[in-house]
DNA sequence: CTGTATCCCGATAGATACTG
DNA sequence: CAGTATCTATCGGGATACAG
């Protein structure tokens, strides 16, 4: 790396000054897992299926209150993808079908947890602030 | 409490089975914060502010990849308006303004460094999960 | 009971142009 | 430099109806 002729126009240019460097990959995987859970409703079924263990469909839909049966049927099948709950339904004449959280799925209730310790602990100030911010202008 | 006239139907008709018993306000608070920083571009701003201290509007806007003037303007005032991060505004001839993190935002980027640490652990299992569910359908 | 299929609306975000 | 103003495209999500 000779610096005997890098410097001709006094400044390099920066190709790349340093993008963001705050998580390892640069932000990415935190973004994909807030695509993942940061929807309307994915934390709200994993919390009830945390507390509760194993439902089926319809107990799920009276636990999430005001959820309808198409987004709860999304949900269901975008946790069930990406493998933080498994389906199973026994062949009965009223169908039956239970979901659960897997052991990835229980993980990820840790970490949102965290994240519900910390709305809960600086709620006060967030609202301080929004409310702050919107009697000044 | 008599329990001598409750039972008159058999089963009480369940008003409140037990709802979401899984976090303090049944998921309400992580709900509020996933509206807050599960957006396109909050979490990365916080990211670039966390790792580079304060940086005015024209180093964010290269620093964060890909995001236009407007979102960065958007996600700005939100942040701000939350209080999780501060403007200071130069009265300069070219206009100066800088942006910081406040200890409020500070210590939200430590919640989403869990948050990313666990995407990292997972990822793996997640894809793996994903290939799976779409070859066997 | 456990979904799937449509229709539709409001919110989000991108592109572009313009201003103090 | 640091935004604001519009316009538009897309998408999440609600309501409803229907099916296995």
């Amino acid at each position: 790396m000779s610096a005997t002729h890098t410097a001709v126009t006094g400044r390099q240019s920066q190709p790349l000054p340093d993008l963001c460097a705050a998580w390892p990959d640069g932000g990415r995987t935190v973004r994909e897992t807030l695509d993942r859970i940061g929807d309307k409703w994915s934390v709200l079924v994993i919390g009830v299926l945390a507390a509760s263990g194993p439902l089926r469909f319809i107990a799920l839909h009276q636990r999430v209150p005001g959820i309808s049966q198409r987004m709860l049927t999304l949900t269901l099948r975008h946790l069930e993808r990406d493998g933080l709950l498994s389906r199973t339904a026994y062949a009965e004449v009223p169908p039956r079908v239970e979901y659960q959280l897997t052991p990835l799925g229980d993980s990820l209730r840790a970490v949102v947890t965290a994240l519900a310790q910390w709305a809960t602990d600086h709620d006060d100030e967030i609202k301080t602030a929004r409310h702050a911010f919107d009697n000044r202008r």
